[in-house]
Parts: C-alpha cells; sequence; structure tokens
RNA sequence: GCGCGCUUAGCUCAGUGGUAGAGCGGCUGCCUUACACGCAGUUGGUCGGAGGUUCAAAUCCUUCAGCGCGCACCA
C-alpha cells in the first residue's frame, strides 16, 4: 500500500484516474440493463467556446447527480455534445477570417466555400470545450456524443420542419421583424435585450397642409426615420388635435424633395397616448412595429429609409443617404435645426431592443420570414402548472406559465449561411417543402434555421429518434435537467413542447436551475470585463475537486453567486483535510472494507460519532430530495471537518497510540465504517480525491464509482454511550474555554482538577481522554474543591490550578461576567413562564423545555456564586 | 407599468412560529507525534423601516424603502 503523502496533489491522481476511468468505459450506458435508468441530457455547449465558470457550476451538478445515481444502482445516461451556435460561430469564423484578410465579406467566398472554412474551424477548435469538461471530471458517456449538425441530427430537424409545415403550424410571411443590422439576418423576439439608453427627445414641427401658420408638434427619438415617416397620427379622442384627422401635413425631410411628395394625411388612432409627449405621433410603418399595425389599420404606404445594414439609403435624402443609423439622427436633428423646424431637445431615457449577439439596436424590418406556430401548448403549460413536470426553485414555473400564456409566434428563419438549410424549395411560383430537392430546376431557400430549431429536439433526437430505439426506451423521458433560467424561453419551454409534438411525453421530469455566477462586485462574469476567470487555472491551482466543491458549497438554490477566488482555495483545504484525516489511519495497518463497529467493543466517541454518521445520511436524503447542492456540501463540510476530525480522531489517538486497549478494534472498525460511507458520500461532489482514498486505503478494491450508496438503516450505536461522549466533549469544551481566557496556549502542560459531580467517578481512561481533548498535562479527580478558577461542565467541576499566577481581581470579574450572562438567559425564561398568557397557551413541551432551561441556568448560577465566594474574601 | 426575487455578524450566505447560526475575515496564542491547505480561544447582529396576526415572529400578513431580474408596441 502506497503511503499518502503529506499534502494533497491533485495533478497526480485526476488525470490518471480519469484515463482509468474512460478507458474501462464507466460512463457507458447500456439500454439493455435490467437496472431502473437514470438519464441527462447535456445543455451543449457551442462547439466552438471554451469553458466558463457557469459551465463548471452547470456540469458539477449534472456530475453529481450521475455519479449519486450510478452509487444508487442506476444504470445511468449523461448524454453529452454541442450544439453548432449559427450566429455566434458564424460571426467568430468571419471575423477571423477577416483578420486574416483573407475576405471583406463571406461573400467574397461564396456559400459553399465560408461552410467549408466553418467546418474547418469547427474541427480545429470544436473539441476544446470537451476536453475541459473531461478535466473537471464530467462522467459522461462520451461514445454517445452528440453535434447539432450531424447527418443524422440534421435529418431530424428537417423532418420536424416538413411535418409541422405539413401541419401548417410553419407558415412563409412578410411581416416586422427584429433585425440584427450587424449579422444581417433576424432575430426572434427571445434573442433581443431591452436596454435603458440615453438619448434626447426631439421636438420639430410639421406644418399643416394649406392652413398658413398651423403646425403639429411632434417628440420623437429617431429623427433619422422622418424620411420614412407616412402619416402623422393623433388620438381622435384628442381635443386638440381631432379636427385635424383628415387634413394633410408636409413632412420636413428630406428637404430636396417637392412638397407634394412630402405631403402625408393626418389619421386618427386610438394608439397614439394624450398624455405622451405633443400627443402627435409619427408614423413611420417601415421601421417601427407598432407603426407597422397602424399603418396596416390605415393602408398606409410602407417606406424603406435604412437598408439592411443600417445605413440610409437614397430615400432618406441627400444629406442622410450612406450614413449609419445613429450618424444619421444627429444629422438629421442638425437638418431640422437648419430648416427651423426644431423646437428643442431634451435629454431622454427610454428602453431600446438590443442584439443578443451582436449588442447592437435592432432595426425593426419588414422582411420575408418563415414562422412557426407553437405546437402542443396546452399539455406543455400544464404539465408545468400542475406540478407533474417539477422545476427547482419552483417559482421560475411562474415565469414560464407567463411566457406559455403569451406565446407569440416563432421567426425561425436566419439569414445566414451556418445551420440547417429550410428544406423548402422553389421553381418559378411554385413551392415545396420536403427534404429531397424535387429535381435539377428547383431552387432551395437561401435561409437556414434558428439554432434553438434544432436544440428544442435534443432530448430525444440524440437517442436516435425517429426509430424507436432501446436508448428511447430506456432513457425517455431523462431525469434530471440542469440549465441557467436565462434559456428557460429559448431551449426549456421549446423542448417541452418538441417533446408532447413527437415523443407524446415531456422530456424531463425535473429542471434545475442554477443562478448566475457574479464576481464580488456582483457583476456578471464576462470576457471583456476580464472578470471571467479560466477554469482550467482554478484546476492547476487548486485540483478540479476543490474547484467543484468550493463552488457548489457557495452556490445557494436560486441565488446568484458571488464567486471568489478564496471560496475555491477552501474547497482545496477541504479535500486536503479529508486527505490527511485518512492518513491518520493509514499506518494502522490495511482498512477493513467490511468493518462493522457494530461486533467490537467501542469508546463512547465512537457511538457519537456513528450517531452523526446517522443524522448525516438522513439530512443528505432530504437535501438530494429539494436539490438542495451548497447544503448538502455544507453538511458533508462540517461532518468530515468537525465530527470526524475535530472530535473523533483526537479520542482515536489513544487508542491507535496503544496496541493493548481494549477498544483498539472497535475504534479501527468504526474508523473504517465511516470512511467507507463518507467518501462515498462525498464521491459526486469530489470524485477523483474519493476514488483514490477508496483505492489506497483499501476500502475497497474496485472503483468507488458503483460501490453504492450508504444508507442509514446500516448504522447501528448505543445513544447512551453517545450522550457519555457528549458530556466529556462539553467539558473538555468548558476547561479549553478557561483555560484561554486566562490567555494560556495548548503547548502548557497545564493540570486540570476535576471535582466530580456527586454519583459519577470518571474512569481513569476518561480522564487520560479529557487530557487529550484539553491538550494538557493530565486531569485528575480531586475531593476538595480548591481555591482556582473553575468552570461547571456535564461530568463535574472543572479547575484549573494557577498557583502563583492567579489574579483574584481578574477571576472575580470573569465570574461575574459568566454569572450576568446565566442570569440573562434565566431571566428570559422565567419572563417567558410567569407570563399566564403563555402559560396557558404554550404547548405543555415547550413550558417544559423552558422550565428545564431554568432550571439548569439557576443551577449553574448557584455553582458560579459560590465559587466567587471563595474570591471575595 | 405589471410580475418575481433579495435585504440576517466586516464579507458571502444558512435558518419558513418556540434560547440568533456557518464559513471567511479581524484579534490572541500555538510549527501539540493526520493536516500551518493546520490547531485552540475570542471578537462581532435591536435579522432593511413601520404596522398587524399570535401565548410566542428573522420566520406568517399588510405596507414602505433600497437593490436585482423577467415581461411590456409610450413615440
Amino acid at each position: 500500500m502506497p503511503e499518502l503523502a503529506p499534502a494533497y496533489e491533485p495533478s497526480k491522481v485526476e488525470d490518471r484516474l480519469y484515463l482509468e476511468w474512460t478507458n474501462r468505459q464507466d460512463y457507458r450506458a447500456n439500454p439493455q440493463s435490467t437496472k431502473p435508468g437514470y438519464s441527462i441530457v447535456i445543455p451543449p455547449p457551442n462547439v466552438t467556446g471554451i469553458l466558463t465558470l457557469g459551465h463548471v457550476l452547470n456540469n458539477t451538478i449534472q456530475d453529481i447527480l450521475a455519479r449519486r445515481a450510478r452509487l444508487l444502482g442506476r444504470e445511468v445516461l449523461w448524454l453529452p455534445g454541442t450544439d453548432h451556435a449559427g450566429i455566434a460561430t458564424q460571426t467568430v469564423v468571419e471575423r477571423t477570417l477577416k483578420k486574416e484578410g483573407k475576405i471583406r465579406h463571406r461573400d467574397d467566398l461564396g456559400r459553399e466555400e465560408f461552410l467549408r472554412q466553418v467546418w474547418q474551424w469547427k474541427d480545429k477548435h470544436g473539441g476544446i470545450i470537451i476536453q475541459q469538461l473531461k478535466k473537471l471530471g464530467a462522467s459522461c458517456d462520451w461514445s454517445r456524443e452528440r453535434f447539432t449538425m450531424d447527418p443524422a441530427y440534421s435529418a431530424c430537424v428537417q423532418q420536424v420542419f416538413v411535418d409541422l409545415f405539413k401541419k401548417k403550424l410553419i407558415y412563409r410571411g412578410r411581416r416586422m421583424v427584429n433585425w440584427c443590422p450587424v449579422s444581417r439576418t433576424a432575430l426572434s423576439d427571445e434573442e433581443v435585450i431591452m436596454k435603458e439608453q440615453k438619448g434626447l427627445l426631439y421636438h420639430f414641427r410639421v406644418p399643416v397642409a394649406g392652413q398658413k401658420d398651423r403646425f403639429l408638434t411632434i417628440a420623437t427619438t429617431r429623427p433619422e426615420t422622418i424620411p420614412g415617416d407616412t402619416a402623422i397620427a393623433v388620438n381622435p379622442k384628442d381635443p386638440r388635435y381631432a379636427s385635424l384627422i383628415g387634413q394633410f401635413a408636409i413632412r420636413p425631410l428630406p428637404p430636396e424633395l417637392p412638397e407634394d411628395q412630402r405631403r402625408i394625411p393626418i389619421i386618427g388612432d386610438e394608439h397614439v397616448d394624450l398624455e405622451f409627449g405633443t400627443g402627435v405621433l409619427k408614423v413611420t410603418p417601415a421601421h417601427d412595429p407598432a407603426d407597422f399595425l397602424i399603418g396596416q389599420r390605415h393602408q398606409l404606404p410602407s417606406l424603406e429609409v435604412i437598408d439592411e445594414s443600417g445605413l440610409m439609403n437614397t430615400h432618406a435624402g441627400s444629406a442622410l443617404v450612406g450614413l449609419d443609423r445613429t450618424q444619421a439622427r444627429t444629422a438629421a436633428a442638425e437638418q431640422l435645426k437648419e430648416l427651423g423646424w426644431l423646437d428643442k431637445e431634451e435629454p431622454y431615457t427610454n428602453q431600446v431592443g438590443y442584439s443578443e449577439r451582436a449588442d447592437v439596436p435592432v432595426e425593426p424590418r419588414l422582411s420575408e420570414q418563415w414562422f412557426l406556430r407553437y405546437p402542443s401548448t396546452e399539455r406543455s403549460r400544464t404539465i408545468v402548472s400542475t406540478g407533474k413536470l417539477r422545476f427547482f426553485p419552483e417559482r421560475w414555473s411562474k415565469v414560464y406559465d407567463h411566457w406559455m400564456e403569451n406565446l407569440q409566434d416563432w421567426c425561425i428563419s436566419r439569414q445566414l449561411w451556418w445551420g440547417h438549410r429550410i428544406p423548402v424549395w422553389y421553381r418559378g411560383d411554385e413551392m415545396r417543402c420536403q427534404i429531397e430537392s424535387p429535381g435539377t430546376d428547383w431552387r432551395q431557400d437561401s435561409d437556414v434555421l434558428d439554432t434553438w430549431f434544432s436544440s428544442w429536439l435534443w432530448p430525444f433526437a440524440t437517442m436516435g429518434w425517429p426509430e424507436k430505439t432501446p436508448e428511447l426506451k430506456k432513457f425517455y423521458p431523462t431525469t434530471d435537467l440542469v440549465t441557467g433560467p436565462d434559456i428557460i424561453f429559448f431551449w426549456v419551454a421549446r423542448m417541452i413542447m418538441a417533446g408532447f409534438e413527437y415523443m407524446g411525453e415531456l422530456p424531463f421530469r425535473n429542471v434545475y436551475f442554477t443562478g448566475l455566477i457574479r464576481d464580488a462586485k456582483g457583476r456578471k462574469l464576462s470576457k471583456s470585463l476580464g472578470n471571467s476567470p479560466d477554469p482550467l487555472d482554478l484546476i492547476a491551482k487548486y485540483g478540479a475537486d476543490g474547484l467543484r466543491f468550493g463552488l457548489l458549497r457557495i452556490a445557494p438554490q436560486g441565488a446568484d453567486i458571488r464567486y471568489d477566488e478564496k471560496q475555491i482555495e477552501e474547497g482545496r483545504n477541504f479535500a486536503n483535510k479529508l486527505w490527511n484525516a485518512c492518513r491518520f489511519r493509514q499506518p494502522q495497518g490495511p482498512s477493513d472494507p467490511k468493518a462493522n463497529p457494530a461486533n467490537h467493543a467501542r469508546t463512547p466517541f465512537c457511538d457519537f460519532l456513528l450517531e452523526k454518521l446517522d443524522a448525516l445520511e438522513k439530512e443528505l436524503e432530504r437535501l438530494y430530495t429539494h436539490y438542495e447542492f451548497s447544503q448538502i456540501a455544507q453538511a458533508l463540510y462540517g461532518f468530515v471537518w468537525d465530527e470526524f476530525c475535530a472530535r473523533f480522531i483526537e479520542t482515536a489517538k489513544a487508542d491507535f497510540l496503544n496496541p493493548s486497549s481494549p477498544t483498539r478494534a472497535g475504534t479501527l472498525a468504526t474508523a473504517d465504517f465511516v470512511l467507507s460511507r463518507v467518501l462515498r458520500l462525498l464521491h459526486p461532489y469530489m470524485p477523483f480525491i474519493t476514488e483514490e482514498l477508496w483505492l489506497t486505503l483499501g476500502l475497497g478494491t474496485e472503483t468507488i464509482q458503483f460501490s453504492g450508496w450508504p444508507r442509514s438503516e446500516e448504522v447501528r450505536w448505543d445513544s447512551a454511550q453517545a450522550k457519555q461522549a457528549a458530556f466529556c466533549y462539553a467539558t473538555a469544551d468548558a476547561g479549553r474555554k478557561l483555560r484561554g481566557e486566562f490567555g494560556l496556549s495548548g503547548s502548557q502542560k497545564l493540570k486540570f482538577l476535576l471535582f466530580p459531580t456527586p454519583g459519577s467517578k470518571p474512569s481513569p481512561e476518561s480522564l487520560q481522554t479529557l487530557a487529550k481533548l484539553l491538550q494538557c498535562g493530565s486531569v485528575e479527580l480531586t475531593q476538595t474543591p480548591p481555591k482556582a478558577p473553575m468552570t461547571p461542565a456535564p461530568w463535574g467541576e472543572l479547575y484549573l490550578p494557577l498557583e502563583g499566577l492567579l489574579d483574584p481581581a481578574k477571576e472575580r470579574a470573569r465570574l461575574e461576567k459568566e454569572i450576568t450572562a446565566c442570569e440573562a438567559a434565566r431571566a428570559r425564561e422565567t419572563a417567558k413562564l410567569s407570563d399566564p398568557k403563555m402559560a396557558a397557551k404554550a404547548p405543555p413541551e415547550k413550558l417544559e423545555e423552558w422550565r428545564r432551561i431554568e432550571r439548569e441556568a439557576t443551577e449553574r448560577m448557584a455553582r458560579l456564586q459560590e465559587q466567587l465566594k471563595l474570591f471575595t474574601t
């Protein structure tokens, strides 16, 4: 048996073990297994992405669930893979090629050649995040790794499109969509994020046609769209303007156009808010969703003045043409000023939709797109609202329900090249929706599908759908899904609908939403802020187990996480603590995998530890059903550090150093029994160190991974003994406190005296253990209370004879302070008990408890007062 | 504007009706024969404010404030 190093060195363990596990194919899921199935599909990361702390959190949780399921004897499938991430990947490749000077625009290469370059990029960079997940210890079934652009997967996507088209749920239409002028594609509503923008509200006048000196004043944030205005709208109920409805106004821009070409109608529309601005609205049907609707209601012409790249076109007039939207805004305002139409500019803050990817304002734009009317919406909504599909934390189900209630058709076409091509073919005016080309003279739709239109099939398309595969039979529906609440609409909701539509069943039974990781200042982690640490650096520094445990311990359910590297350091420290606890056991000889403390004479401390282990196992059981991952980590941390190390090991030293001790075998058995269980309980969180210790100590000959989840029924102990141990610990705690108050260090070999509680007679062994816990020279019994500092303790009154060191004044002060505290505690209970209302209404067991506390405080006080008398004379 | 969440020790957070907790930090003392990635002790909170329910409120209700998030066609 190799000797354990003084400190745990993760780098010597992790890669070696991971290789062993994967070479042995420990994570390969067998659909033919008779064991009950457990499955998770990974939220596929962007194929060209790199690991972030968010991924670490998310995948560690999945790994915890998967590893625990294996210990529970399940057949586990954790299915990994990556996403082609249309816009993101295409943008990155295009940018790189531009930077290398190979192209100015992707048009330079043409569609086919550009796609070849993207595939090349994918082959080169696509595996990085997968390798990083392996470093983390992720126990995925790598033999089943999928990519959303795999041929089989693509076939699923096309088939679903054709099917939904046939069901008339997919349709093509010319509508107002969110247009990203940088990526030059349409976006779905979900890809637009509203941001507050500080700008100006411009007030300008327009003359009413044929009425000299009659003007309307309009407030707008977008003067650059004035050339695209095709009407002026007022509310028909507005007494100020109602009479003008039906007349015309002269649009001020572009000024070079003859006046009759700038004549636009004044219309009445309820949409106009009387209170806002001047109550007069310019209507630009081509560049504003609300105006578009007004335009439809009034059959207004649509006049486009901004092109697909966000540049002003010729309709905007000579002063603006070619300018970017934002430049055009100031230019248009300038123009209005010169023409004398501008009344004022005032600072104004409004909400503007931004493209999530390109981080520029989206331009509402009229275009021909494909839309999906969501399928299976009713079932998908009720499955969550009735709690059959559970969300953790539960409150996200409200957010989901609200979105499901207000479903808008999904714009699924993208004007990109990288993605699944839309299976629709054209010849002249004919159109066909089918996977194969109808013939050589047919031209395929040039658009691709939104990436989420492929990911929403992930839970079953990865398992061989549309075939009825053994995988689907065994592992669908999946058990748990772990993801971030930011993609609840993008992905979770849509997967539920696709699951019902194509499998007739929900895709997963539970969804756990992680929190967002923020830095110490509360900012989101991002590459541009430079506050996003590289998980691989953290693994190198603290080990994968340290990173996993440290991060999970501070990841409260449902709340954002304030990340601090200090926490990861603590994770490493904990790993080292565990390592050393085992190192303490190792020199005593090989561990016994079948150790059973029940078969041996034991010290009370063994029973105390077994009692705590039982409580821990029950607690973890409860916490796992609620997905309380950070509290599970806390509970394990506390057990290992406080119960096993601080208490048990200190008392086990007596047995370990004494080969002839009658309780030696029992203490060894307890150590092995408890370590065997605590390593297994910890394994989901810290897979590497627990495996290494398990095998090195010889707690098992096979890997820990399938060694069985500890059951609390296996733990047997004597609770009377455990109580004795608790008294001993409490006595030691009192002694330490007493010594600490005199500023005496542990290294000074002091002698304590114990004046035992009448009737009790502590054994020499227990006095020895007490001395060990107190780290003092000895504890001796005394028949007469000495004149020395004293503290009341469960076993009796503990004295610290200080010979010449004693300062009576100091001792008096100390006693008085403690008497005051006792008095306060007693008074609190007395007050409660003497309140007649309370005495009448509180439950008897509470009253009993309060009486006990009152009694104990009184007794303690009496002892302290006796002691005080000794020092007052 | 509507909805949701948060506010507890210097920091990060547990604690859903009955004596306010943990880790870190601070301070004091220790290289005590598993561990200085450690050990012992200690400091530190009128549980955001105000009302209410209750014998009893950090905990339940109402309301206010601050912060965060989601949804929303006020130009």
